[in-house]
DNA sequence: TTCATGTGCTACAGTCAGTAACATTATGGC
DNA sequence: GCCATAATGTTACTGACTGTAGCACATGAA
């Protein structure tokens, strides 16, 4: 079927990656934004065919679409991971972690910090955080 | 530019599965394996376009072709989670494990053995293995 | 020589992302 | 009321990539 949480075109990230840094942005803000010259209609194929996925949400503001994050950053980038720890790894995260040893991604150093980091982050950890950030998806 | 560690069809991830669970294999055995009444063409075009993009390696064995990984599957999971946190995460892992927690990948109790495990296997590591589970890339 | 088996080359249809033109509509000013 | 301006809605084309396969060619065996 289908493909959910899909492929992105690399104009589509990084439009995607735009609207998450300035967090609320118009087609024009968007265009500028971009380095590259591309047409306004370009841009707002794009930007509604990133709502289509889902990964936007949009209202009007005085007859002008203001785009929104519908999803956030963490939460792509997880849904991402996930897909690839199930295809590549048969869902085990250990083999995963392997993985990024192996693709230097993570090196002993970095592992060694992440341990410690993750031991901190459950000890203190009543609520449901790892830490300060949490995620803050559509708002209705 | 191109994209190196790029995104895979459905069945060129079924078939390069299928490769890395059995070893080496033949179009014929492939096509065995594979639920799906494919023609052998099909297989092998598949076998050979993978190859292409960097997957697979073949050796020729009394004039048939025998595939094999060329790289291991936890390499490849790790450079495809890579880019995602290039892209998503802007090189944070530990952004990457706050996506995590939210997308339901990892629950708070995995991530406490997560972090047991990755210190265990800290303190046993002279060599550089984080368990039992080396990288077996392509021999020559 | 002929047959079978396996490879090499080519191709075609469907999907999707990049890119954009053109039509339409509402809004504020004159 | 009418028009220009600024947005949006609609539609489309192109190239890349994947699924799928046909067909020609080679070579070892009978």
């Amino acid at each position: 079927m289908g493909h959910d949480p899909a492929e992105l075109g690399e104009l589509e990230r990084s439009i995607l990656m735009i609207v998450w840094r300035v967090g609320s942005v118009t087609a024009e803000q968007v265009r500028e934004e971009l380095g590259r010259p591309l047409k306004d209609s370009t841009i707002r194929t794009v930007l509604r065919r990133l709502e289509e996925k889902g990964y936007l949400a949009h209202e009007v503001e005085n007859r002008t679409f203001l785009y929104r994050p519908a999803q956030s950053q963490q939460r792509v980038a997880g849904r991402a991971v996930k897909r690839i720890v199930d295809w590549f790894c048969d869902g085990s995260v250990e083999a995963l972690l392997v993985g990024l040893v192996d693709s230097k991604v993570l090196d002993r150093a970095e592992l060694q910090r992440l341990a410690e980091r993750i031991a901190v982050a459950q000890k203190s950890a009543e609520a449901g955080k790892i830490s300060g950030t949490r995620n803050q998806e559509a708002k209705p």
